[in-house]
RNA sequence: GCUGAAGUGGUGGAACUGGUAGACACGCAGGACUUAAAAUCCUGUGCCCUCAACAGGCGUGCGGGUUCGAUUCCCGCCUUCAGUACCA
């Protein structure tokens, strides 16, 4: 019927129409009336319940959002939506992590400044977002690169700079307690997280220290500090990099290499943080893939250090072993190649040798050094340590596998307990010492047990493991030689960047030392600069910046602080976003407290998550926060990959390409070259002749060889992106589907955590959906028409059910099953011509969270106002009881047919009735049933 | 190597606590409507055997096990993806 009126179907573009579903005029109504009216602000103080969804917040990227992005946000705008119509205070938030590397690469090419580039791109992401329908609370925007925004990032560097870690009670506390027990104890009772190399001092030498020698001092203690230490050098970028920027020896971003240096460098003492960061993942659910990232790379472990003196020395070196109780095993030592102490350490004889090994080791690459990790290699260095437990004199040696970044950068070889020591021993013919009794074959390889009782082990032997290690422990600690230890993994975070696109660290130097500016003088605004590069002199960027001086005559630091400072604390200032006076009021952070869903990728795992962590502990020390983790429950949305389509230019003999093209299922028979095609001119690897030859003007004239009258492509999962020509621009969704649709198609294509690639195949499906519920509110001749009358068992069933199913569904996050089940509940009450008002009313509320605009028309039309005020219906689990239940009955567990019996009946009766049944007679063929096993309301099941 | 996740039709996926495997959708095939195409609607669609129906057999990566009954639990193996890596 509705075929030849709307010609306007044959198009993609369905939009201009009349009468029918009008998504666009719609979603464009709605997002204005839901703009105008603050429909989704949160309120600042609220007898409901609060609850805070928060996505990871976007850098805003030149290239706009592409389908992949707002995957997670859909997700969490569904749950927003559908946490206020269960009656919440819900905070939604939206805001750009606006500082950052790509601005200012750019603006490095053009010279435009990088405040130019970010403020475009945000208004493009903003255009995007609107158009996908998200109830983001947009008067609480942040924006990291905005002063008002970074002067409290810089507070809170003040605040680092102004506190140190008591291990005594186990937090921070403020500068001011440690002068305080300088001044009246001296260093003495101080217990603190710090550099190693603090000095040891009573109250009346700290009187007699100078100013300037007691801010050395006190540097050593801050949560913030500058000291010389080994940093990731970035040439290509000109900048230091923080250790989860780095991988495999790459810059996360540019792949460019990465080089150790030293250089003095601002540093967070997040190893402070260790053990309550490790602690606190007990405490939140998040997914356990996460937790584990950060577990390792925190990368606790227990064990103990060891000096070992150093023969004809007065050298000891320290090493760190998860297994002191291996220690009378040990029968050479081993240094980093990268060890300050190796030159010193090497004899005469043995000059040439480790200088030729140290220079093999700088030749490969961090990745060939990787590769190459089960090839043995070393060298002597020709000297002589001394086993502090045994006396034994053993060989120093040096090798690429011990590592200067981890421990002590020395190990010690234990070749019968440890499989690489023993590789190492068996290569270089160091001697195997069996230690425990329960050891086996440890002349075909080392045995790890901690079983048995040791042996060949002085005063350990006959103890077993953990007598042993407790008894080394006292024996090293009271001997001086060693203690038990906690070795982490993780070292401070690098802070400054020598970049210009980032926030000012505030601080002055004054005689050479750091100096905090005062409160009020907040936000220290980035100064404008000529050139985005760095001076002449090889200072940063905003070494350029003219006249740019404390007081006319200090200097200010001319690093930046790094991208992940901004996002270390957002989810606060979208509580009170325009607060001038304080980060966010009290009364903000003790009424919304926490995030109670986090949805964001997690590719941020052992940066932005543990970095935010940490600050989120030193705000509740200072007691400037309530809780003790930010986030308390974590999802991670999967990546959306690309999905590129491929045609095949046919060769000719000298492997030159010809105009022929072959469609995929007959290249074969051909010598082909694959071209990727753009992915929007194919559909269901069917490819658009036409639309190809405009794409590629070089094919205008192309001839194709095709199958049952098609070509069809190939397909390649690959990263999404403009060179592979598979990138799906939402906006052109948006155009032909809207956003209803894109929205549910987003949650459809499968489980929300799971990556998949992106494939457009498949939305028309969804489209119809939403014409299809569009139709039960409208007759033949597409009016608006409900009836009144009373719904029918029928219908409730189908309405109840899936109030239950959506319940159900996205208090566990599983949102595309929830998008079948609509489609489901739409067949039925089709199927039952159902336009009965109070059916329909409820479905509305139900679906309005997955499809806010077209839901708010419908309700609109039912004669309401404001579907975000409505509430989420409740289910009545009468509707669904049932007196009867198809039964599936099966014979030795194969079922075989349905049985209608009542589900009054119990086990006896029910048998008796499914043994009466002819058809199940015919089945059993005579035989005699053994066993009958009935499952009320689920299975009968006969045993023969 | 280690850690984690996952393997189900032509495709995306469903089956939540051991109880009818393949919901829902795409695609495909056939049909209706149309001068025709598109769109829309209807029917069918895991595989095998059979002209077909009835019926039957097989089937959730592979091999075993537990159970009346296993995609689901247990043991062993294979594959894929992600993270991490000579961590002492």
């Amino acid at each position: 019927m509705t075929n030849r009126k709307f010609p306007y179907l044959c198009t993609r573009f369905r939009n201009s129409i009349s009468m029918d579903y009008q998504f666009a005029a719609i979603e464009q109504k709605w997002q204005k009336y839901w703009a105008e009216n603050q429909s989704f602000k949160a309120e600042a103080n609220s007898n409901k319940p609060k609850y805070y969804v928060l996505d990871m917040f976007p850098y805003p990227s030149g290239a706009g959002l592409h389908v992949g992005h707002p995957l997670g946000y859909i997700a969490s705008d569904i749950f927003a939506r559908y946490k206020r119509l269960k009656g919440f205070n819900v905070l939604h938030p939206m805001g750009y992590d606006s500082f950052g590397l790509p601005a200012e690469q750019y603006a490095i090419q053009t010279g435009q400044h990088p405040a130019v580039t970010t403020a475009t791109n945000i208004n493009t992401y903003r255009r995007q977002l609107d158009q996908i329908g998200f109830s983001f609370d947009w008067s609480r925007e942040v924006r990291t690169s905005d002063p008002s925004y970074y002067k409290w990032t810089q507070w809170i560097f003040m605040q680092l700079f102004n506190s140190w870690y008591n291990l005594e009670t186990d937090k921070a506390e403020p500068i001011s307690a440690l002068i305080h027990k300088f001044n009246e104890a001296g260093s003495a009772d101080v217990k603190a997280a710090c550099d190693e190399d603090v000095r040891t001092f009573l109250p009346t030498d700290w009187a007699t220290f100078t100013e300037e020698e007691k801010q050395v001092e006190l540097l050593k203690y801050r949560l913030t500090y500058l000291k010389e230490s080994t940093v990731n050098w970035c040439a290509a970028l000109g900048t230091v990099l923080a250790n989860d920027e780095v991988i495999g020896g790459f810059s996360e971003r540019g792949g460019h290499p990465v080089e150790q240096k030293k250089m003095m460098q601002w540093s967070m003492r997040i190893t402070a943080y260790a053990d309550r960061l490790l602690q606190g993942l007990n405490t939140i659910d998040w997914p356990e893939p996460i937790k584990e990232m950060q577990r390792n790379w925190i990368g606790k472990s227990v064990g103990a250090s060891v000096k070992f003196k150093v023969e004809n020395s007065d050298k000891q070196i320290e090493v760190f072993t998860t297994r002191v109780d291996t220690i009378f095993g040990v029968s050479y030592l081993v240094l980093a190649p990268e060890h300050e102490w190796v030159a010193e350490l090497t004899t005469p004889e043995q000059k040439a040798d480790i200088e030729n090994y140290i220079l093999q080791t700088k030749k490969k690459s961090e990745l060939d050094r990787m590769a190459d990790a089960k090839t043995v290699s070393g060298a002597f260095t020709g000297t002589y340590v001394i086993n502090p437990v045994s006396g034994e004199r053993v060989q120093l040696w040096i090798a690429d596998y011990v590592l200067a970044g981890y421990g002590t950068g020395a190990v010690m070889g234990v070749p019968s307990g440890d499989q690489r020591d023993w590789l190492f021993a068996t290569h270089f013919n160091l001697p195997i010492v069996q230690i425990l009794d329960a050891q086996k074959d440890i002349d075909q390889q080392a045995d790890a047990t901690k079983e048995g009782k040791y042996i060949n082990s002085g005063f350990i032997n006959g103890m077993e493991y953990k007598e042993a290690v407790a008894f080394l422990n006292n024996w090293l600690e009271d001997q001086g030689v060693g203690k038990a230890k906690v070795n982490f993994r993780q070292r401070d975070a690098i802070f400054g960047r020598q970049r210009y696109w980032g926030e000012p660290i505030p601080v002055y130097f004054k005689d050479g030392l750091p100096y905090l500016l005062k409160e009020e003088e907040l936000p220290l605004v980035l100064p404008e600069i000529d050139k985005y590069l760095p001076t002449e002199t090889g200072e940063p960027p905003l070494g350029r910046a003219e006249g740019w001086k404390y007081e006319d005559r200090y200097e200010y630091e001319l690093s930046t602080m790094p991208g992940w400072a901004g996002s270390s604390w957002y989810w606060y200032r979208y509580m009170d976003a325009l607060n001038n006076n304080e980060f966010a009021s009290k009364e903000a952070v003790n009424y919304w407290k926490d995030v109670d869903l986090y949805i964001g990728g997690s590719e941020h795992a052992t940066g932005h998550l543990l970095y935010s962590r940490f600050w989120n502990k030193f705000l509740k020390d200072l007691g400037f926060v309530q809780e003790e983790e930010p986030f308390k429950k974590l999802i991670n949305q999967g990546m959306i990959q690309g999905r590129s389509n491929f045609v095949y230019r046919i060769v000719d003999e000298e492997g030159k390409g010809t105009n022929k093209l072959v469609s995929y299922n007959l290249k074969k028979d051909y010598k082909t070259i694959a071209l990727h095609v753009d992915v929007n001119i194919v559909e269901n690897e069917i490819l658009a002749l036409e639309a190809f030859k405009k794409f590629r003007p070089e094919f205008a004239d192309a001839e194709f060889i095709l199958e049952n009258g098609k070509y069809v492509c190939g397909v390649e999962v690959e990263k999404m992106s403009k060179s592979k020509f598979n990138v799906v621009n939402p906006d052109v969704l948006i155009a032909q589907y809207g956003a209803d649709t894109l929205r549910m198609y987003e949650m459809f294509l499968g489980p929300l955590e799971q990556s998949k690639p992106w494939n457009t195949n498949g939305i028309e499906g969804v489209f119809k959906f939403l014409r299809k519920f569009w139709r039960l509110f409208h007759n033949e001749a597409w009016e608006f028409t409900v009836s009144d009358a009373e719904p029918t068992k029928a219908e409730l069933k189908a309405l109840h059910k899936i109030i239950k199913k959506v319940q159900d569904d996205i208090e566990r996050f599983s949102f595309n099953t929830s998008v079948s089940s609509f489609m489901i509940a739409v067949n039925e009450l089709t199927d039952l011509k159902c336009n009965k008002r109070a059916i329909l009313q409820d479905l509305v509320v139900v679906l309005a969270a997955y499809a806010p605009h077209i839901c708010e028309e419908l309700w609109s039309l039912l004669g309401h106002k404001d579907l975000t005020t409505a509430q989420f219906p409740v289910f009545n689990p009468n509707y669904l009881i049932e007196d009867e239940f198809a039964y599936p009955i099966s014979i030795n567990g194969k079922m075989k047919m349905n049985l209608n019996l009542s589900l009054a009946l119990e086990a006896k009766e029910a048998e008796e009735a499914v043994l009466a049944n002819e058809q199940v007679q015919g089945f059993l063929n005579g035989a005699t049933p053994k066993k009958i096993i009935f499952v009320k309301g689920k299975i009968v099941n006969i045993v023969v």
